[in-house]
DNA sequence: ACTCTTTGCGAACACTGTATCCAGTACCGT
DNA sequence: ACGGTACTGGATACAGTGTTCGCAAAGAGT
């Protein structure tokens, strides 16, 4: 066999025999997600992280069959800075918006996980721990199982599309930053001939909306629309 | 200037003066679609397109100043497939839902659309006629245009969530069906250790759905369970 | 007919992920 | 105690990638 099979997690990180590890997958992935924080995602080569722990790059493979792997290993990292201990209240409700912030601040911090693709990552055993801790968030609640797994997904999904929609703090990399401005330019034009009447009232409406957000505690204002926003699309799926 | 500003939609297609050119936008979209629906999004390359229409790598640069710019001809003209010619028909939600038929429809005809960021994507001509006309099934809607954008959003991300979740006909790639394989292994495992209560349940019962809907009008009914679920998002989100 | 702009393209650059091979090392079973 | 074994880190190489540059040819406007 090529490789040895199965996901990363299923692979012991140490081995019976030979020489010691000289890194670790912990250190691998802190070091890669500090490079995806700075620089964005793409910014994230063997090459790249190889040379930031101080390895050759083909070192890093005895460690990681791919950066598909390497790619797992950072995201259950970031699942590793969930606060599961507080438990349930008993109006699931709030407490998955709870959820929902820890989810959201988890995502400001590291403004790369919106750019994975949530089902192309394996999920490692943190994640799977927040994936039962939200179960366990909605146990009381009457509802069949596969709904309340939807809910979860639709969760990190709002809350992905929210972040996505937020003018990033130092903005992700120019070229990004440009092509959103092109985009701008041309729905402008576009606005300008006169026909897409119901969409210019709509770009317009989120234009003013997104103006009225610009001041710091308007930030505030805005979370609590993306609060209610979130309500209702829990509720609807779950609610009675 | 390097690069004449803007996005593709806003340069023009045939330069004023000097000779003809010899393929075109519409050409090569084509083209890179017709490859990204039978190998994935990932076999698009500037190279293989070029081939595809028999041409030499870099001349596709007279027409596209990036990949990424090929990438919004692609998308732009999956939004060609729309009918947009049906009116509102006064009930919003059932307009909704068809509208969404439409999407799932596309995204089952182009399953590397699931694979677009969409906010990386400069809607053009085509996406934004398809915006209108999503707006105008609404325009009866006694809601806040804002709200009106984000369940139309929401809409098409839910439909992505649906499309991912479901068994590609030909399995993507295969890597792709082996690192799903492997995650499912690797959640037996943690699930046979008997931690992960909820999550156990969860699954179990997510599998035997699916395998519920295996059979061929099966697909009928997750079919149905999806147009509840978007109604139940959908009304939750503009509904009174 | 002449000029200019634009086209197509060969070649090259700076990357990327990854496989292979090799020397050295530390454990295991004897 | 000591092979043999299984591992480690790494140098090198390969096949791709997106993209740029310079240049010959060619069509359109004057």
């Amino acid at each position: 066999m090529k490789h040895p099979a199965g996901s990363v997690w299923q692979r012991p990180e140490r081995a019976a025999r030979g020489p010691a590890p000289e890194y670790s997958r912990a250190r691998i992935a802190a070091a890669a997600v500090a490079v995806a924080d700075a620089e964005g995602l793409a910014a994230v080569s063997m090459r790249r992280v190889a040379a930031e722990i101080g390895a050759a790059p083909a070192s890093l493979y005895r460690y990681v069959t791919s950066r598909d792997d390497l790619i797992d290993l950072m995201a259950d990292a970031t699942s590793a800075e969930f606060d599961l201990s507080r438990p349930a209240t008993g109006e699931w409700l709030d407490d998955l918006i709870r959820l929902g912030h820890q989810i959201r601040g988890i995502h400001e911090r590291h403004r790369w996980l919106a750019d994975l693709t949530p089902d192309k990552v394996i999920p490692g055993p943190r994640t799977l721990d927040v994936l039962e801790y939200s179960l366990s968030l909605l146990a009381d609640l009457d509802a069949p199982a596969q709904a309340k797994m939807e809910a979860i997904v639709m969760l990190g999904a709002v809350i992905t599309i929210f972040v996505r929609n937020q003018p990033a703090g130092t903005d992700s990399t120019q070229a990004d930053a440009q092509r959103r401005a092109a985009g701008a330019g041309y729905l402008a034009t576009v606005l300008a001939k006169g026909e897409h009447r119901h969409l210019a009232v709509a770009v317009t409406a989120m234009a003013a909306a997104g103006a009225a957000s610009a001041g710091q505690d308007e930030a505030q204002k805005r979370s609590a629309a993306e609060d209610r926003l979130l309500r209702r699309v829990l509720s609807g799926l779950l609610g009675q």
